[in-house]
DNA sequence: ACGAGAAATGTGACCGTACACATGATCGTC
DNA sequence: GACGATCATGTGTACGGTCACATTTCTCGT
């Protein structure tokens, strides 16, 4: 005839127990100045003793403030996101916070409003944006979203609310150091179209070969993947009339290489190949490939910062833009005459 | 004197909007029976026009259902860990689950209790933990922790909470595959002891290698990173008294290839190498990787759905382990005479 | 036309917390 | 030793839903 389901201690037990009122332990929880140690002390003893936890979500309800920012981040499995996504999880649990994600389903536009609604509903008090993908912001736009936001999006340097490593800047380096080696006629191997960053570092891309005066051919748009970038490579062999190569990211560029070693070139002999954001591994790929090293993890870091000065009305624009930065390695060097 | 913070509309506003009673509108929202299908309409219609969203953490506290599982991950970027997750999120948002991911710190044990406390006092209904460590466990124990929870760990084929591709037939299957190109001088880089992976395939490397009466140096054990792969290569191209590796995942073997490659070696032509996950990148690599491939996403998949079945007290149990495969590539060859 | 039973809708209480405010205890001061 | 100021603690209420139960409205057979 025992109650089947314990109901877990709520305040009102705790302060029972600890003789005093529930408003005396809120403020034990909430570290009120004005309590005296002695019964703060006895407090935290029943507290520890009936394993009591206080209710989030009763507390939320009152507060309308859930300790949870929200993430939104592509359903693809890239190093990058993926960095960044637990160097927000880190500054958001040093924040006290919790990190609900949410990832994108491979389908199209509902899926991303339907995301969004779920996690509004969750009442997070913050956005971190990690897919820039275009629809995704016309989603948001949509939505008339009024939460705080900040996005990993280089494209918008005017918005307050957005953060990332130079992309632009970037693509120019990889580019330049392929004019300075001697490449002349040199191939992009672009990210997906719809992706903010793919774009971004197509246009630095662009930017740089028009002010060296050459031209190029047009990009080829890619995945992302090696998978992707081997295919393509298999393609390019045929034409045969470019010297080097800068693909979007790492692994695309990985592909590519063994596409060319496929076909008796050889990289940087024959080819020139420069990659994106030195994965771990990059520096192990044969040949070890140049690349542009970005810090995900700082991005992560301080979009978080700024999402929660948001949140607390300061205005901390630590805005400069992190500059990403050129590694040299293997996979480059001047053109065979 | 306009009311500077409008309040979110809450069901009674849309109640007297539509002229119904509150519980009526709550009917709505969980779609009961008894509804009359022409105030229900009416009622959508209003929800539609004021926007409104039902307060989950008031839903949450009268319910104490939160409709979010918990999952908890390590910190590290792993290929393997970060494809589950997005597996667990689809399939979770599929049952209108949200998802609240929490890494554990780079730091101890405190860390990974307090992440436990921090996910429950979010009245998570179940967790998921996919940062199989020894020490992960002992903290779920010690805290006494009663939520639904599945883990994806290989060694406790008897729990009934765990789930995991068979890690120990997987690396048999690597290790017969070198044994029966010829190779007898087989050496293993491990992954770190205290994940409960690395351990299983270890196991399966030794219990291969006891079966085929051979011999084997002690297991060298690294952190998963190739760049250690690439250091314990270095050191290994000294001794030579081995003519293949077995890596406890691909990008640990990466990194060895590498060193071998930078010390002369051909692979597979005088050491064989297999690697472990078949991340995408693998068939790219040069030489392209033999490596044993999990199905990650099933794993996440599946794990979901055992934790709901457990929230909801069926009995789903879908044990049965999901079987590595082997995927031989080109860094495998017979030993050289 | 009437009443029974089902269908549709309404009412009161409660979930666990924080906030505003009220009250009681303590203390230095003249 | 009475007094206001300050510190410590207690009381009422609201947050936005759901649940159990009460009530009204509809449907249909006799």
């Amino acid at each position: 005839m025992e109650p089947e389901k314990v109901r877990a201690p709520n305040i009102r037990d705790v302060a029972r127990l600890a003789g005093v009122s529930y408003q005396t332990v809120s403020r034990v929880l909430n570290n009120s100045e004005s309590i005296k140690p002695s019964t703060k002390e006895r407090v935290l003893e029943v507290i520890e003793q009936v394993g009591y936890r206080p209710n989030q979500a009763a507390r939320a309800l009152v507060t309308s403030r859930s300790r949870t920012i929200g993430v939104l981040t592509s359903q693809t499995a890239h190093y990058g996101p993926t960095t960044s996504l637990h160097a927000i999880e880190d500054a958001a649990r040093e924040a006290g916070y919790l990190v609900s994600t949410t990832s994108l389903a491979t389908s199209g536009y509902e899926s991303i409003t339907d995301r969004l609604e779920h996690l509004i509903s969750q009442a997070v008090e913050g956005l971190v944006v990690i897919a820039p993908q275009v629809k995704v912001f016309d989603a948001i736009r949509e939505l008339d979203i009024r939460l705080p936001l900040v996005t990993l999006d280089s494209t918008r340097r005017d918005d307050q609310r957005s953060l990332s490593v130079d992309q632009i800047a970037g693509a120019r380096l990889a580019t330049r150091h392929l004019i300075e080696l001697g490449h002349r006629e040199i191939v992009h191997l672009a990210g997906p179209q719809d992706w903010i960053e793919a774009e971004a570092r197509m246009r630095g891309f662009l930017d740089e070969i028009n002010d060296a005066d050459l031209g190029t051919h047009p990009p080829i748009l890619g995945d992302w993947t090696a998978d992707f970038g081997y295919h393509v490579g298999n393609e390019l062999v045929h034409s045969r009339n470019f010297t080097a190569v800068f693909a979007a990211n790492d692994q695309m560029a990985l592909g590519l290489m063994h596409a060319f070693r496929d076909a008796g070139l050889d990289v940087p002999g024959d080819v020139s190949v420069v990659g994106f954001d030195d994965i771990p591994e990059a520096a192990h790929y044969w040949p070890p490939l140049t690349t542009v090293r970005q810090d995900f993890t700082e991005i992560g870091r301080r979009s978080v910062a700024l999402l929660l000065a948001e949140l607390r009305g300061e205005a901390d624009r630590n805005h400069d833009q992190i500059l990403p930065e050129l590694i040299i390695r293997e996979s480059t060097a001047p053109p065979r005459r």
